[in-house]
DNA sequence: GTTAGGG
DNA sequence: CCCTAAC
């Protein structure tokens, strides 16, 4: 048998044993960063897609083994001032603006251009004339998003894999597939409760491991899928529903969630626990167009034939529901984009623009990653009432169609009391700035990461200038719920975020470094960070052996070309003699074979 | 997980 | 300080 054994005797007849091997698991371990953009990327698309895009199904049927791809789906940072102002707690503190509603009248048609915003259409041109000379012009609305766009992910093609291109200082994130041969309106939909699920688990499970891989905490589960406001207690209404346009009504939680085939969505309860009958094909699903409330309403069928009309009812008020479901007869949001008002990032100068990127993207990942909830805001008010039709809170109405938005509003037990909207200290306050250089977060949002940026109209990124914050502004507050008091945690989500913060060794590490050396020798550097630099966390034994390399070369070199804190002769000195006792392989591997 | 060495 | 092959 034989056993092998370090002598005990060293450099300067140091009398050294070798240092025991600590349990595994109070060993320290060192970090390993992984890239995982792309697969982020792809990730948060599919989230988004599930999420997001409410958009119709372009072709007549609406089966669920039609090919479906996500069209487009943008996260963009801007400002907007004009909404920010009058929304409530849950819009500034943890909303996203997702949408807007312009009359169409205001902007341009941006249906037929390259439009990189939100579209609302009515589908004018195909409702049939009869029902637009009602009020004898288009009805549509129509909205504009004019950012540009920086940050582009595009769909994986090909079977490639996104592909991120920074191209502005906008954060713009892309999915698209030239599939624009949409044709809404043009068949008799069979609307379909099962059209629009949530995400599947195993896509969340995936998100949320490679989440988890970068230590971003991740918000609750998914579980109880995306609650859509427009789930609640719609009521089926058959009024018309066969009849003329209606054939092209579809509410908007019908609007398919195109990418389902790659993120097959299994998760039934989540599907179909609506208000009717899920069952496939159903039309009677036209809620959304109100009215249904109406007794006078109602007291028509279909067919107007049916029913006599009650002899006491309001005639014009009948009449005018009735124009408004001929005009309205629905209501298409076709989603592409969302923006994040503001994002703001704190992070070293030392960091990289790849870091950057990242931290962008493991932040709007992780807001995306937690169960969301969506909200829908018209003209800068949240809309509360889940049960209001969308003709009743006049959604439909082109005199209020000047705001509609939606929110995207995480998971609010995630959210810690700090982030009442009211409460503006989840920015930086403006008593204390805090420069973007900042490595850690300022003390008021111990717990969460802020992600804020500002843009400036040209579209640069610059630093947070907290004067230019008034109440409850144009931004949208994007946070990202951390690990509640957890500072190792937060430390590794730096960590992994971007790269360390270079810490130059002090004369008397080296020192430190060069006496242990001198005992422990060139090749134990687990050894010599136990024995010098137990305590100091930061220093790696990857990073004394390095500081070892860079010593040895400094003290090689003239003093006139060391730069940085200058190091005793002496201690470089020491060091080349060590390195020189050390660098003989006669003393490092000297090994004591006992039988 | 450590070590060694290039980047 | 990062990355990774090699062990």
């Amino acid at each position: 048998m034989v056993l092998q054994k370090r002598l005990e005797y060293g450099f300067n007849g140091y009398q050294v044993p070798p240092t025991p091997r600590a349990p595994r698991s109070a060993r320290k371990r060192v970090k390993k960063n992984e890239d995982h953009n792309q697969m982020y990327a792809f990730d948060l698309l599919a989230t988004i897609a599930g999420k997001l895009l409410l958009e119709g199904n372009n072709s007549a049927d609406n089966k669920l083994s039609r090919e479906e791809t996500v069209k487009e789906t943008t996260v963009k940072t801007e400002e907007d001032s004009s909404k920010a102002n009058d929304c409530d707690q849950e819009s500034c503190n943890k909303s996203f603006f997702v949408s807007e509603i312009i009359p169409k009248a205001l902007v341009t048609d941006t249906c037929s251009g390259p439009a990189s915003g939100i579209t609302v259409s009515d589908c004018s041109d195909k409702v049939p004339s009869a029902s637009r000379s009602l009020n004898g012009e288009n009805v549509g609305c129509k909205i504009e998003d004019i950012n540009d766009k920086q940050m582009t992910y595009e769909a994986p093609n090909n079977g490639k894999p996104p592909v991120v291109n920074n191209l502005d200082s906008n954060v713009n994130l892309v999915v698209r597939d030239d599939d624009e041969n949409s044709s809404w309106c043009t068949q008799p939909q069979a609307l379909n409760n099962k059209t629009f699920r949530p995400p599947s688990r195993i896509g969340d499970r995936r998100i949320r491991r490679l989440l988890a891989s970068k230590q971003w905490k991740v918000a609750p589960k998914l579980n109880n899928g995306v609650h859509f406001n427009t789930d609640a207690d719609l009521k089926p209404v058959s009024y018309h529903s066969k009849k003329t346009c209606y054939k092209h009504q579809r509410s908007l939680r019908d609007y398919p969630f195109k990418k389902r085939r790659l993120y097959q969505l299994e998760n039934p309860s989540n599907s179909d626990n609506r208000s009717g009958s899920p069952r496939k094909g159903s039309i009677e699903d036209d809620s959304s167009l109100g009215a249904a409330e109406d007794p006078a309403f109602q007291a028509q069928d279909s067919h107007g034939n049916g029913k006599p009309f009650d002899g006491v009812i309001n005639i014009y008020s009948s009449i005018s529901k009735l124009i408004d479901v001929f005009v309205f007869n629905s209501v298409k949001l076709k989603i592409k984009s969302f923006r994040v008002p503001e994002l703001f990032i704190e992070i070293p100068e030392t960091a990289t623009v790849s870091s950057l990127k990242r931290t962008v993207m493991e932040a709007v990942t992780a807001i995306f990653s937690g169960e969301l909830h969506v909200g829908v805001m018209l003209q800068g008010k949240r809309i509360r009432d889940d049960n209001k039709t969308l003709l009743q809170t006049g959604i439909c109405h082109d005199n209020k169609l000047d705001a509609l938005g939606f929110t995207l509003e995480p998971n609010q037990l995630q959210v810690p009391p700090s982030q009442c909207p009211e409460d503006r200290s989840v920015v930086p306050p403006p008593a204390t700035p805090k420069p973007l250089t900042r490595y850690s977060p300022p003390q008021s949002v111990a717990n969460q990461v802020v992600i804020q940026q500002e843009m400036t109209n040209s579209g640069k990124i610059t630093e947070s200038d907290d004067d230019n914050r008034s109440g409850c502004d144009s931004r949208a507050l994007v946070t990202v719920p951390a690990i509640i008091d957890n500072p190792v945690s937060k430390s590794k989500q730096a960590e992994v975020a971007q790269r360390r913060i270079r810490r130059p060794f002090s004369v008397s590490e080296v020192e430190a470094l060069v006496e242990a050396v001198e005992k422990l020798g060139t090749g134990r550097w687990r050894d010599v960070k136990l024995r010098a630099f137990d305590d100091a966390k930061h220093r790696t034994y990857v990073d004394l052996k390095d500081k070892w390399k860079t010593l040895v070369h400094t003290a090689r070199i003239s003093p006139q070309q060391r730069r940085g804190e200058p190091v005793p002769q002496e201690l470089l000195d020491r060091v080349l003699e060590a390195h020189a006792y050390w660098s003989n392989n006669q003393f490092k591997t000297q090994t004591c074979r006992l039988v």
